[in-house]
DNA sequence: AAAAAAT
């Protein structure tokens, strides 16, 4: 089947070219900081080209194959005077295994920058130093020009900046890390003497992940910028015996990719210090700093032996930034760049999002429905690729067989699976052998796999951020993509985030979904509230971008007590009151308590008949709630 | 309440 015959006649409407050109809400009056956008690129070198007429293009080229862009492509021939390398995979993140991208869906893309002395984004990798040998790579890699985080990120890696940088997978912003770091450990190699045949191996460069499939994805990307360039990249995680990966990092380890655990591991062994770390790289940020990571994360930063901030250089990288994650993630950065890049392939017009309203018990027919209509509308050979995400691994699993059983080869992957099953589901999965990937999380971000043609929500994720990853997952590298939710009664906390997301990437809203967000009383999923409009988030050290006066975040972020003395609180004593307010990126102290209460923690109310549960409030309106 | 990540 081709693209052409999943999308509905609404759906050609919604991609008239005829479509204002959209501006984020917050570049509307723009004047604070440094603001870059294409308008600032000189018109020769811009393409003739117009984003908004891509998912038209893209949905008529159906004779052609799938959603390719018009006749021009950013990507030249694969350099085939090199075997070796072309003996590598190529995954880079910007690529779909074909060659041709649509890169001019980049094109006009905004980028915002805030931060001090923020060095100048560069229009062509030749104005970067990147030395010879990286040069070639990118030759190789079929890079032509960077992709926008990549012309902003690069610059400012490399005159030795801190980074917090809002931008998709599908971007290219592993290639916006991966670049400065293997030149500057280039670089370091020549002035550090590494000690040789040591037990202990001391990379230069740390990058971690949060899934294993991730690390390794970003492994295999790295080794390809690094060909021939001598600089030697390790992979470790868990699910895998360790004995192994220690073999690797003995042969000497430069960048080391890792999934946190393992990592920890390997250092309390002593077989890994990072003493001699000098570059700190957190994809998927937002991840690495939620609840369930952060300590983790704190001690691999803080507590080992790694270098503290401003001695080495950090850079986080995650699609989403909400404010609270900015707060944290700033103890580990010093005197950082924040960009923000428009969202590729995520939540813009090149996915085309649907809503239904479906409980609970009919989800599973309605499914079958839905994939029926995909089989028989007009595919002959390949059934297209098909990501489902469920809420539980138990869930995964229960729908994994009833599909198989209904004529749908379908396989799980979640975090309940051996890494040899997980892995052999993905392979299973990308390959087409098994079409419909039934995922956990897991499966959520960062994962490049080509050629997903429909993302569906089975179950909606609480968080408006998850979310965002999720459907991020189809729609890559400038191609268009499908996403359907089913929307029960227990997501009433999302529908308003989730109509104002739908709004910002303008797709049609459903009416039932506007009314639901409009009698909602909850700000932004349960949760947290995003802010940042058409980018993955805001730099929280200039406050909201909207008006909302009753915060204290833009005059308190770096403040370890953030709670003025005389701060109007009121927080229930339950364990998880903190939490709460926290995930609402509001500080409070337990043991303050005011007549004149800004926040309220209620205990155990039944607001939306989806359970009691805790709510935080702020002048009567629920700004967070959660299990106890 | 769930998922991920070490054994």
């Amino acid at each position: 089947m081709t693209r052409n015959d999943m999308f509905t006649e609404s759906t050609r409407k919604q991609t008239r070219p005829s479509r204002p050109r959209y501006l984020p809400p917050h570049l509307r009056h723009q004047n604070a900081n440094a603001v870059f956008t294409d308008a600032d690129t000189p018109e020769l070198t811009r393409p003739r080209y117009n984003r908004f007429s891509l998912p038209q293009t893209a949905l008529n080229s159906g004779g052609r194959g799938r959603g390719r862009g018009p006749s021009f492509t950013n990507r030249q021939k694969p350099n085939l005077d090199d075997e070796k390398f072309d003996e590598l995979e190529v995954i880079d993140d910007t690529a779909e295994g074909t060659n041709e991208t649509n890169f001019g869906a980049y094109e006009d893309i905004p980028v915002q920058a805030s931060g001090e002395n923020i060095p100048p984004p560069v229009q062509t990798f030749a104005e970067i130093d990147l030395g010879h040998v990286l040069k070639q790579n990118i030759k190789r890699c079929k890079f032509l020009k960077p992709t926008p985080i990549q012309r902003h990120a690069i610059p400012i890696v490399i005159a030795g900046r801190d980074l917090m940088a809002c931008a998709q997978t599908g971007s290219g912003k592993t290639a916006a890390f991966c670049f400065p770091i293997i030149c500057g450990v280039l670089k370091d190699r020549l002035l550090l003497s590494i000690p040789g045949g040591s037990q202990v191996a001391c990379p230069l460069a740390l990058i971690l992940a949060p899934t294993r499939e991730l690390s390794c994805q970003i492994h295999e990307e790295a080794k390809k910028f690094a060909y021939r360039t001598g600089v030697k990249i390790v992979v470790a995680y868990g699910g895998t015996p360790i004995s192994q990966q220690f073999r690797n990092i003995e042969k000497g380890v430069d960048i080391l990719v890792a999934t946190p655990g393992r990592l920890v591991d390997m250092i309390e062994r002593a077989r890994v210090s990072l003493r001699m770390i000098k570059y700190l790289a957190l994809d998927e940020a937002d991840r690495m700093l939620d609840m369930g990571f952060e300590p983790q994360i704190r001690k691999i930063v803080e507590k080992m032996d790694m270098p503290p901030p401003g001695t080495r250089q950090t850079m986080l990288f995650s699609a989403t930034f909400p404010d609270e994650i900015q707060k944290l993630a700033s103890d580990f950065l010093s005197d950082y760049v924040f960009l923000a890049v428009g969202r590729v392939g995520s939540s813009t017009d090149l996915i085309v999002q649907r809503v239904e309203i479906v409980q609970d018990m009919d989800k599973r027919n309605h499914l079958l429905n839905l994939l029926h209509a995909q089989k028989y509308n007009g595919s002959r050979s390949k059934h297209p690729l098909t990501l489902v995400f469920v809420e539980t691994k138990r869930g995964a699993d229960e729908l994994e067989h009833w599909l198989s059983r209904n004529g749908f080869p379908a396989i799980a992957i979640h975090g309940g699976k051996v890494q040899m099953e997980r892995e052999l589901a993905l392979r299973s999965f990308k390959s087409g052998a098994t079409p419909i990937l039934v995922a956990t999380d897991v499966a959520s971000r960062g994962l490049d796999i080509p050629h997903v043609a429909h993302v569906i929500n089975f179950d909606l994720p609480k968080n408006i951020d998850d979310y965002v990853h999720r459907i991020g997952r189809t729609g890559r590298a400038g191609n268009c993509g499908l996403a359907t939710a089913f929307f029960s009664d227990k997501n009433l906390p999302l529908a308003k985030s989730l109509a104002e997301l739908m709004r910002e990437s303008n797709q049609e809203v459903p009416s039932w979904l506007n009314q639901y967000a409009e009698n909602s009383s909850f700000s932004g999923g349960g949760w947290a509230k995003r802010v940042g409009g058409k980018f993955g988030g805001y730099d929280f050290r200039k406050g909201f971008p909207s008006g909302n006066e009753n915060n204290y975040h833009s005059s308190t972020y770096n403040d370890t007590h953030p709670v003025p003395a005389t701060g109007d609180y009121y927080a229930a004593a339950s364990a998880n009151a903190q939490t709460f307010l926290g995930s609402a990126g509001i500080y409070a102290d337990p043991c303050t308590t005011s007549a004149n209460a800004d926040y309220l923690v209620g205990r155990n109310e039944n607001l939306d008949g989806a359970g009691p549960r805790e709510y935080a409030y702020s002048h009567g309106q629920v700004v967070a709630s959660g299990w106890e």
